[in-house]
DNA sequence: GCGACAG
DNA sequence: ATCTTGTCGC
C-alpha cells in the first residue's frame, strides 16, 4: 500500500510559508495498553495561541511495527481531523515523512489521504545518515538515504538534541524547516506537538 | 546471520 | 510509546 500511495506525494509544494499559515495543527496519540487517546490541537500560525482542538478516545487496532507506524495512528487521527471545526493550513506530524524506508512515513500518508499540506518532525532518526548540525539554534544538516536527501537534522535550541524534519505532502523541505523553527521559539519540539502531546496525555488520564 | 528499528 | 530514579534549573 505504501509503495502504491507514495506516487501521490507532492514533495515540491512549496506550501504555505510560516507567515501565511493561518492555522497550524499538531497531532499526537497517547497509549495505555490497548486504550488510546488522539489529540489534534490547532494554533493560530502567528500568535501560536490555540484556536481549536479535537480529542478521540479509542482502542489500538494495529501494533507498533517500525516502518508501518502510520497504520497504527492514522485511523484515529482521521477521526479526530473530522471533528475539527476549522481546516488547518498545515499538519505537523509526530514522526517521519519521506525519511522512511519506502519514502512514505506517517506525514506523507496523512497528507495523501487528507490532501492537506503536512510535514514530519520526529524526535529520533529512523533511516539515513547525517553529520551533527552546529550547536546554534537554526543550524541544520542533510539527512541522507541511498545518496538522496530525505530530510533535515535541525537544531531548534542551542546545544540541544536536534529534531528530524522531512517533507510530508505539498510542502518542500526548506519550507518544512522554516515552519519547524517558527514553531520552536522556546522549546526543542514544536508548540503544536507539545500542545497535542499534553492534550492526548491528559485525555487518557481522565 | 546479526543488529537496528519513527512512536 | 511507557516506566523509573535522580539531577538541574527557573
Amino acid at each position: 500500500m505504501q509503495e502504491e500511495l507514495r506516487g501521490q506525494v507532492d514533495g515540491v509544494g512549496p506550501g504555505p510559508s510560516p507567515d501565511s499559515a493561518r492555522y497550524v495543527a499538531g497531532l499526537d496519540v497517547a497509549y495505555d495498553g490497548d486504550e488510546l487517546a488522539a489529540a489534534i490541537v490547532v494554533l493560530d500560525g502567528q500568535s501560536l495561541v490555540e484556536v481549536d482542538r479535537s480529542i478521540v478516545l479509542g482502542r489500538t487496532g494495529f501494533p507498533y511495527v517500525p516502518g508501518l507506524f502510520a497504520f497504527r495512528e492514522i485511523p484515529v487521527l482521521l477521526e479526530a481531523l473530522g471533528k475539527l471545526s476549522v481546516t488547518p493550513d498545515l499538519l505537523v506530524c509526530d514522526g517521519q515523512g519521506l525519511a522512511h524506508p519506502r519514502r512514505f512515513g506517517l506525514a506523507c500518508h496523512l497528507g495523501v489521504l487528507t490532501g492537506l499540506p503536512t510535514i514530519g518532525v520526529a524526535k529520533n532518526a529512523f533511516v539515513g545518515t547525517f553529520l551533527p548540525p552546529a550547536a546554534e539554534r537554526g543550524a541544520s544538516s542533510d539527512l541522507v538515504l541511498d545518496g538522496e536527501v530525505v530530510g533535515a537534522v535541525v537544531r531548534t535550541q542551542k546545544a540541544v538534541k536536534p529534531v528530524f524534519v522531512s517533507v510530508g505532502h505539498r510542502v518542500d523541505l526548506a519550507t518544512a524547516v522554516a515552519h519547524t523553527l517558527h514553531l520552536t521559539p522556546k522549546y526543542r519540539l514544536p508548540e503544536t506537538t507539545r500542545a497535542a502531546d499534553h492534550a492526548c496525555r491528559s485525555a487518557l488520564t481522565s
